[in-house]
DNA sequence: CAGGCCGTGCTTTTT
DNA sequence: GCACGGCCTG
């Protein structure tokens, strides 16, 4: 066990060392908190605290992962409780679901579900989809259950009429949405959170039971907790308030999302007795970075004074690169790092592109294409998000939770049994007169109304195996995943397809009974379907970005917090973008000082160079306007560079170039295999450059080899006809098949020979 | 039941 | 200007 704190400075050393009573961390960018609270776990493990008495939250998945196994390091096979929030109440609320009304085997619902729940839910409403967004009504609805309004509260609040219309149809849908949720034995993201505080709030026992059993609380990033997360770490540190709370208010950036700020900067008034350490000390970025940082967060008024000093060297002045629009940017962008690498200054990995919003991404991605920069972006379908995952799991929580009305829907028909739509409504509609759960239903389907003789066996059959699949539930979760594969023939449509995405569908299945072996193996007789659903459901997207790829890395500023990169661009810092428009139009100061924090997030993540970059114009909105200079850029340190580049290709030509090479490779998939000729351009391009009068090199003549995306290789045998109205004919060889299309309207690419 | 057409609206994202 | 969702038709 490692108690030398030779190692730390004062400060840090202050905070390891601390035991009882409150704490508050003030942990300035790269002031190495995650050591400082690694550290003081195994301190207060070394004073004598028992480690199951220790509990430390975390709000992503990644960070509990890291901290678990920092921990681990220093304490071997100590049982310090590591979590996330929602894991943690996930725990809470499988022991005492009866507390609110729920079944201990409640499953969890996805955005995806929870969206299918609202629709089902509006239109027993009789309410218009396309008038309310269920988008917006869901968001409305997890504003309120984070803020802690129940159903029931924010019903009487809007009652008769009272807000606005969107308040008023919230009043309506919210309660139904629990109701639905409820009969489903399920919860949503938000429930988890919320139900864990109100059971807390309103069962006295209970709360001092658990305030009792985790003595000591660490919650790390604090300034992103919302108020069901504050009131239930309030909760359990009452008796025993040693609350050791770790964040920084200038990397507050997750306001939209219900968190509050304030959290962090009244937790002394919380605590009187709070103890406040300030790790201002940086060990990342030079001192002009860092200057330059601090300058900007100067302006803000919602924080607690803290400065941002490093021994490192002065390093390059931050540049402000100005481009006179968003093409020269992304290509002189691409180059520059091209240049970098090439002179063995950097390597790929060194480089990370930050922007505002993900459309940012796609000219930037062109471009790195254009010079061969390898690149990964950090967003893609989290592998749990994937329909065909999703199935698998809609039987697995089936069978887990038979009430699940989410999971039922999702699966029903799902490989196709002639289930559809008439079919599932008129069930539905029954066992909701009924008082039935959907699997119950099934069951009796020749009592419901109206149903066929084939959706009446249809019924039977499924229920039966959902049944089957509930009693099997004993044996290992591999076992019980291949079982649903076979009984249920899942895969059977993409068996031996030749279709790459059906390919890349079964792969992702397998891959799913791969994690349940994993899953059984690591957990051995303890493994259960139950562990299984929770940390699929509660897993976020995998941990796509790999550090030692030679890639560069192109992600959202939001997606930056808690890394670092020895080189950063960050572009589009322009009025409208950073600060976003949409904080600009309340004119509410604290809006703008979120998008004040961001940027300094993003600043704070370069080590040795920093580049901002602002444009002459730009498309926003599709229409393309001039650029007005961001309010940030005057309050911030930085040295212009104009970068007026002459040399590149007309935009028109580039973006086709682009086209064809996204086309030819989807973004962000794996390593870009430069020696594969690429893709010219789609017909569609082609006939749109001869529309501008443009000279086309080359147009579709017989005997050239294209590619179709359904149809797939194949060679023009005819071409007929002028201008928009130019027919080709083309031989397909997967399927033998001859098809015609206008040249001008079809996705035909000329395949380089 | 898929595919095409039209209308809309448009940060940020975890769990 | 593009992408997505809903609706309609072959």
């Amino acid at each position: 066990m490692n108690n030398d704190v030779d190692d730390l400075t004062p400060s840090q050393r202050q905070a390891v060392e601390h035991v009882d009573g409150p704490l508050l961390v003030l942990a300035g960018p790269g002031s190495g908190k995650t050591r400082v609270v690694t550290r003081r776990i195994a301190h207060l493990v070394g004073s004598g605290v028992p480690p199951r008495e220790i509990l430390a939250i975390t709000f992503t998945n990644k960070a509990a992962g890291e901290m678990a196994e920092r921990v681990e390091a220093v304490l071997p096979a100590a049982r310090v409780w590591v979590s996330t929030f929602h894991r943690f109440c996930a725990r809470l609320l499988r022991r005492h679901a009866a507390v609110v009304g729920l079944q201990s085997n409640y499953t969890i619902l996805d955005t995806g579900d929870q969206r299918a729940a609202l629709r089902r839910v509006m239109h027993a409403l009789d309410l218009d989809p396309v008038h309310y967004s269920p988008n917006r009504l869901a968001w409305h609805i997890s504003t309120a259950k984070n803020d802690l309004i129940t159903a029931e509260a924010f019903a009487r609040r809007y009652a008769d009429g009272i807000g606005d219309h969107w308040q008023a149809t919230v009043a309506r849908v919210y309660p139904a949405y629990q109701q639905w949720l409820l009969d489903s034995n399920a919860v949503d993201f938000d429930d988890l959170l919320m139900h864990v505080a109100a059971m807390l709030a309103e069962h006295e026992e209970l709360r001092g039971q658990l305030d009792e059993r985790f003595r000591y609380v660490l919650v790390d990033e604090y300034q992103d907790t919302n108020s069901a997360q504050y009131q239930i770490v309030r909760a359990l540190s009452q008796r025993h308030p040693n609350l050791c709370v770790t964040g920084d208010p200038d990397q507050s950036i997750y306001g939209w999302r219900g968190a509050r700020i304030a959290n962090i900067l009244r937790f002394e008034q919380d605590y009187p007795a709070a103890r406040v350490v300030r790790l201002e000390d940086n060990f990342r970025s030079t001192q002009a970075i860092l200057r330059s940082a601090d300058a900007l967060i100067a302006h803000n008024t919602q924080r607690k004074a803290k400065r941002l000093i490093t021994d490192n060297a002065e390093g390059a002045a931050v540049q402000l690169l100005r481009f006179p629009d968003s093409h020269h940017e992304a290509e002189g962008i691409a180059r520059k790092i091209g240049e970098m690498v090439e002179s063995g200054e950097r390597t790929y990995n060194d480089v990370a592109i930050f922007y505002r919003v993900n459309s940012l991404s796609r000219q930037l991605k062109h471009a790195l294409r254009r010079h061969r920069v390898p690149f990964q972006v950090a967003a893609g379908v989290a592998f749990y998000d994937r329909a065909e995952v999703k199935d698998m799991l809609g039987y697995l929580r089936l069978a887990y939770n038979p009430a699940d009305r989410a999971a039922f829907l999702r699966v029903i028909n799902s490989p196709l049994r002639g289930l559809g739509k008439t079919s599932q409504d008129r069930l539905v509609a029954w066992a909701q007169r009924e008082g039935l759960d959907f699997i119950a239903a099934a069951r009796r389907a020749k009592e419901v109304p109206k149903l066929s003789k084939r959706a009446i066996s249809g019924f039977g059959k499924f229920a039966r195996m959902i049944d089957d699949l509930s009693l099997a539930d004993a044996g290992s979760i591999e076992n019980l995943l291949t079982s649903i594969i076979e009984r249920t023939a899942y895969t059977k449509r993409w068996e031996g397809s030749p279709v790459e995405k059906e390919q890349q569908q079964l792969a992702n299945v397998q891959e799913l009974v791969a994690a349940a072996k994993q899953f059984d193996t690591t957990f051995g007789d303890e493994t259960s379907l139950e562990g299984f659903l929770e940390q699929a459901c509660l897993a976020g997207e995998t941990d796509s970005l790999d550090d030692s790829s030679g890639q560069v890395t192109l992600m959202t500023l939001h997606a930056a917090k808690g890394l670092e990169f020895p080189v950063v661009v960050i572009v589009g810092v322009e009025e409208g973008l950073l600060p976003h428009e949409r904080s600009l139009r309340e004119n509410d100061p604290s809006e703008i000082e979120e998008e004040r924090r961001l940027l300094f997030v993003g600043m704070t993540r370069a080590q040795h160079h920093l580049m901002l970059t602002e444009t002459g114009r730009r498309a926003m909105h599709g229409r393309d306007v001039m650029t007005i200079r961001s309010l940030f850029i005057q309050e911030i340190e930085c040295e212009t560079v104009e970068c007026d580049e002459d040399s590149i290709l007309p935009e028109w030509q580039q973006e086709q170039i682009a086209e064809s090479l996204s086309q030819h490779r989807p973004a962000g998939e794996g390593p870009i295999e430069f020696d594969r000729k690429p893709l010219l351009m789609t017909a569609a391009d082609l006939m749109n450059g001869t529309k501008k009068g443009i000279e086309i090199p080359q147009g579709f003549r017989a005997g050239m080899l294209v590619r179709h995306p359904r149809y797939g290789r194949g060679t023009v045998t005819l071409t007929d006809g002028f201008g928009a109205r130019r027919t080709v004919t083309v031989r397909f060889e997967e399927s033998d098949l001859t098809k015609t299309f206008h040249a001008a309207k079809s996705p035909l690419q000329p395949i380089g020979t």
